[in-house]
DNA sequence: AAAAAGATACCGACCAGTCAGTTTTATGTC
DNA sequence: GACATAAAACTGACTGGTCGGTATCTTTTT
């Protein structure tokens, strides 16, 4: 690999600065609300450098969801990779999700992302194809069968336990900005330990 | 209570005809790109009758928020209203949570109403009204200590247990959508299950 | 006859996307 | 190295469609 032109540092640099202006927005504003140009002054350039890296908004937006649900699946994957034993991944796992309280950018992101899937079936397909490429990676790093040989019932629950985590943390962020005494950043690591431990109990 | 005259009740018929279409459009197409000539074609009407009856786009949302959580307390009431044992109430209290993944419309609903609740301060002030007096009528049902005379730590894992289920419901139905087979309708009720029993144990 | 509900045509602000022109980097050639 | 030329990155002004809101007129109810 040798090092990058000036060109692509320039390319690299740009591109990042605008996805990282482009989540704020997205964030605080909603797809729809944001504008391109806010996410141009945010990022220090000018909405038509938004277009030598973009094709569109909505392309900005998903290659933002692909970005960021790399980055996500190579957090998670990295945090498992170091475990030796199974109560040792289990720990990895748990801390890992319950820890995810403390960012909270990507569980609104997440849900922003969602909604706008629901709502544009024309972009499903690129939006399955992010969803089965982190599916496929954390079965990768599942070889190691985190939660078990598990069978029947006991392996349904816990893919459907899985798959419940990310939308539980997205649902209870968001409610903690209307009940931020409770789910105050200690509220929020309570419940979801509790949460978590319900639905992968240490022993089977 | 005396017999509604005819104008009083084509006001009605069109409130209601507007807060149904408008709930439809706003679930399906967000509240930034639901479009008032569209709430107002479902309905029947035209966009001058939406401001013959709501003074904005915001307004007409806001209300339909603070009458669908109306509708959706007096459900809840309701259904424990009639219990008069502690494991009635909460048998009942269950039923009515794990049964609400039928209703795929309330919890993207409710998701709508957070989100721009989070993005609109300036209308933060009305929401908490419609939340706090949610959160009183829950009170008085509650007089009966469903969930038991409780103390300390206790009571507060119950508090924010009450309030973790709404979220988490809605962060499921709209996962549900990516996860058809996992999060199937029975999928659902499974894990809810699950959770519900996991956060409120039936003995303490 | 007057007041309320509703329809329709219209306006103006807003904003994604475009385009012509400028600056920066790359690729030569001597 | 200096200079020319091309290509890529970027800017800023502009445009055209969209849509919340309004004003005027018609219909329904009192």
């Amino acid at each position: 690999m040798q090092t990058p032109s000036k060109q692509q540092l320039r390319t690299q640099e740009t591109q990042a600065r605008l996805l990282d202006a482009a989540e704020q927005v997205f964030v605080s504003d909603g797809y729809e609300a944001a504008q391109l140009d806010a996410i141009a002054a945010k990022a220090g350039r000018s909405k038509g450098a938004v277009y030598t890296h973009f094709k569109s908004k909505e392309d900005l937006f998903l290659v933002l969801f692909e970005q960021r649900t790399r980055a996500y699946i190579d957090g998670l994957i990295a945090s498992l990779k170091e475990c030796t034993s199974r109560t040792e991944s289990r720990a990895a796992f748990r801390a890992f999700y319950v820890g995810l309280e403390k960012d909270t950018t990507w569980p609104i992101l997440t849900l922003e992302f969602k909604l706008f899937a629901l709502r544009h079936p024309e972009w499903k397909q690129r939006f399955r194809k992010s969803f089965e490429l982190a599916k496929g990676r954390r079965g990768e790093a599942d070889e190691s069968e985190i939660f078990g040989p598990l069978r029947g019932e006991q392996k349904i629950d816990n893919e459907l336990a899985i798959v419940a985590l990310g939308p539980i943390l997205s649902g209870l962020m968001l409610e903690s900005h209307f009940e931020p005494e409770l789910l105050s950043e200690r509220g929020l690591r309570r419940i979801l330990a509790r949460i978590f431990d319900a639905l992968f109990p240490s022993t089977y």
